[in-house]
DNA sequence: GATTTTGATCGTAATATTGCGATGCAATTT
DNA sequence: AAATTGCATCGCAATATTACGATCAAAATC
């Protein structure tokens, strides 16, 4: 006989508290070059429009307006039609969130106390 | 005609740079609950070895040990071998890298001069 | 030396992610 | 109104990740 489950291959959250499962999304949020770069060049510019990226990044249309749906969903960014455009941003009350949240994760590490084997 | 991208459904980390690269693939060792959750306990136990994480996940054993393999790989953990068990712990040179580069990357965002659409 | 303990690795199954062309849709322009 | 522009979404192909049972290898114990 054999047990299978039936969402195999699917990440078991039921496991995890919800604060972890918060945090490795936060993170997969941004856990691709594309991401990183979006999220960088609006650090920069402040704002763009998608068709910006699409030049910046050197993906396709359909690549890039994917990615930018993953950010927009994890919150981290904002886009507004703008006429026949869409204007994205940084969503400021998030970052500064993802901030607090990873430098929370990782704050120091007691060295003191020879902490390994 | 058609044109087949022999690496299709790959990340194309040729158009982005080293470090946007190295920061996803950062992202990505945190992006899993029961990374997150392997991290915490090794923060807060300060080392353990295999068996521990297997009771405290509640994952198969071979899950846990793939998913310390990658945090090894990542180079966040370090693993010896104590006799018949492995002795995990986090690098904390690694760790405290992590926080530098995340808050980093998060640094302030001025929210003067109205910054979205 | 046989057995046990511990953890890594292999093989496999399933879901998730990445990428792109094609298409659809709404606003603008002609 | 027809054409165009800008982007989202669909559908597909391919790779990547997650999970687990089974097996293997090394050290400790019997």
């Amino acid at each position: 006989m054999q047990f299978r489950d039936t969402d195999m291959g699917a990440t078991k959250t039921d496991l995890f508290t919800k604060e972890q499962n918060e945090l490795a999304a936060m993170a997969k949020a941004i856990a691709h070059p594309a991401r990183i770069a979006i999220l960088q060049y609006l650090v920069r510019k402040n704002a763009c429009v998608c068709g910006d990226l699409v030049e910046e990044l050197g993906l396709a249309q359909a690549t890039t307006s994917q990615h930018l749906k993953e950010l927009k969903t994890a919150g981290i960014i904002q886009g507004t039609i703008e006429g026949v455009s869409v204007c994205y941003c940084i969503n400021p009350k998030v970052w500064n969130q993802y901030h607090a949240l990873f430098s929370n994760f990782f704050k120091e590490v007691d060295l003191s106390g020879g902490n390994c084997c």
